[in-house]
DNA sequence: AATGAATGAGGATTCATTCAT
DNA sequence: GATGAATGAATCCTCATTCAT
């Protein structure tokens, strides 16, 4: 059994059990280094700390994972799009449908970051800055050949709202979340707004 | 020398001072019993105990307190209103705007609470529950007169989601939030729905 | 049994548990707040955090009683001598064989707050400070009159430096100490300075 | 490539790397292998272990080490002096103001296993006494034609005494140490005690 | 009514050390 | 000859919680 180039291995392993075990834990943070560690294989703690400084850079770590799984899939959603139409949907579908983005696991673990990003010192906030904007400015550029420069911006403000507001009522919920349900609301949403908007269309 | 009658006053004093330390920390729950204690007047964590029972009723408490302050706002506001338009408009001022709803520390602590009220057994999540099912129901109840009650639900739900989604973005923005625009973006959508429905209509 | 006002009870007892046990250890600082604690009657490590904040604290609390203890002695024996002359004889007994000051476990402690004073951060340092400072000044003060303003200074520190060196080797030594024999070779030497002066003079 | 022969210069950097780390701790020996091996080439802690069985065993080699320099620095002075008081002043000398004695990482160093020495089991207080018992015997040595045999080791008790009380109150001031002053105040120490003694001289 | 005293349990973190390669 | 991987044990420290007064 070969013994080098464990790191990456490990590495992606203690990310995996870090969003497990926050979502085991009913999507809180309060989860022990050693319960990590323990089902990234049953490794020691010390060999988290060893890989990443510290708790707070694992948590770090894996919300970038996340984060990061979200930017595929919306690349790849993306990436079939044609219409502007088209590629405003697949963001939205992106954000409720999405294989890896999807499991109960991962949005409890989001939406915790989500807010714990407050306590968790510059890093995590600044990346949820990046998705915020990220989400807001994918919109937006879609949006302006719908309807002009003016309105995309303010357009894109109300979608991802409401692509939050859905997104968290749904970490909250019981039973599991009904993405097309969300997605369809986002939809509507949207075609009232163009359908105001384009009274010609 | 002990006063008799106190314990309401202990009372009220620890769910503030809870609420305030909660703003303190960034709007993390990483709050001590004793720092609460000490900021309630500077009495002991043990009568935090003796009175509430334990740190998750404290918080728990607080919650509810929040809630109430809430729901106070929103009677208020609406007792005002004579039109459902109006009322509808009532009530998502008061989600916003409302005096004792917006503090910082208050944005920060519900915004906590909301959350954790996942790890927080039982009590926390029903009382969630309940702020929800009040906010859907009071817009759909003034947005039925509008537009039928077909529609009404499913706009209560896209409404309430919207406030949902950006009194989170506003608690984690550096500045200030904006309660003003946050309301207009609200009643644009409220707008832009009336206007495709009546269109149909 | 009275439940209040323990705290002075407790630091006093940690703070002598501390001395002791570091004696114990060898003069080593390789001690844990557990063993502190449990040497101070058996109570919880929790406790002594309690009271002085950290490892460190109790430390520096430890020093700082160590150096009231030499104060004190210099100070007592200060108080019955007379001449000049008898004041410096009794300075430099009070180091030597000062009842409290001298109890193996207090050498050892001394010797590696005296060194670990550079690690412990600016506390320790300060103290250590003071103490040779008041070592010189106590010295030089009652040489004055002997060997005028010039060379007082010169032979205190001349005499302090052969105090401390005296100590330590003492405290390297595994028999018990002689502290009369260093007693002894500091006044031959303060006679020979002394003698040398006159003839000068 | 793993070369022959590297052992004798692996041991050599990690010694040099260990008195080097000892004097950026400010002179502490809270020093892990992991920075003394990285500091020694790059070297990974586990080479370090190889080569020397543990950190007790680096520490001791580094005081070996220090203490060579130290023999080799009085042997080269001594081999110039002449007369016995020439050869007595070449061993001060060579205690303040020696070349490779002197850095401050040396002093450092050397002043914490002096103290140190009583925790590092035995081989490390062996040495001390090496060293101190060296220092003696030489200064002894060659007293004995100056004062004869009677005075002789009593005036090289007090002489040494001094001689580590200078370097000890040296490593503790923050400004750089002056050996030209120090060894001043052990000559003058000197002469007054030849003085004193030879009258007729 | 209120508190100081005290604790136990647990968690992050650090490190020397070992081992297979 | 040298190292990355991995760990176990220890230590500091924090806190909610309890209890006698």
């Amino acid at each position: 059994m070969p013994k080098v180039g464990m790191e990456p291995i490990r590495r992606k392993a203690l990310v995996q059990a870090t969003i497990a075990e926050i979502g085991k834990a009913g999507g809180s943070l309060d989860v022990t280094v050693a319960q990590i560690a323990k089902r990234a294989g049953g490794v020691s703690s010390a060999l988290a700390h060893h890989y990443f400084g510290g708790k707070d850079q694992i948590f770090l770590a894996a919300m970038r994972h996340i984060l990061t799984l979200y930017g595929a899939q919306v690349r790849a959603t993306l990436s079939i799009a044609k219409t502007p139409r088209a590629r405003i949907e697949a963001i939205i579908h992106a954000n409720f449908e999405a294989g890896n983005f999807r499991p109960p696991e991962v949005i409890s673990a989001w939406l915790n970051f989500y807010v714990l990003s407050q306590s968790l010192d510059g890093g995590a906030r600044r990346l949820l800055r990046v998705y915020q904007a990220r989400l807001h400015s994918n919109l937006a550029h879609d949006l302006r050949p719908l309807v002009g420069g003016d309105q995309a911006d303010d357009m894109a403000d109300k979608l991802a709202a409401m692509i939050d507001g859905l997104y968290i009522r749904h970490a909250l919920r019981d039973h599991l979340p009904d993405g097309k349900h969300a997605c369809d609301q986002v939809l509507d949403c949207l075609d009232m707004m163009l359908g105001g908007n384009h009274d010609a269309t």
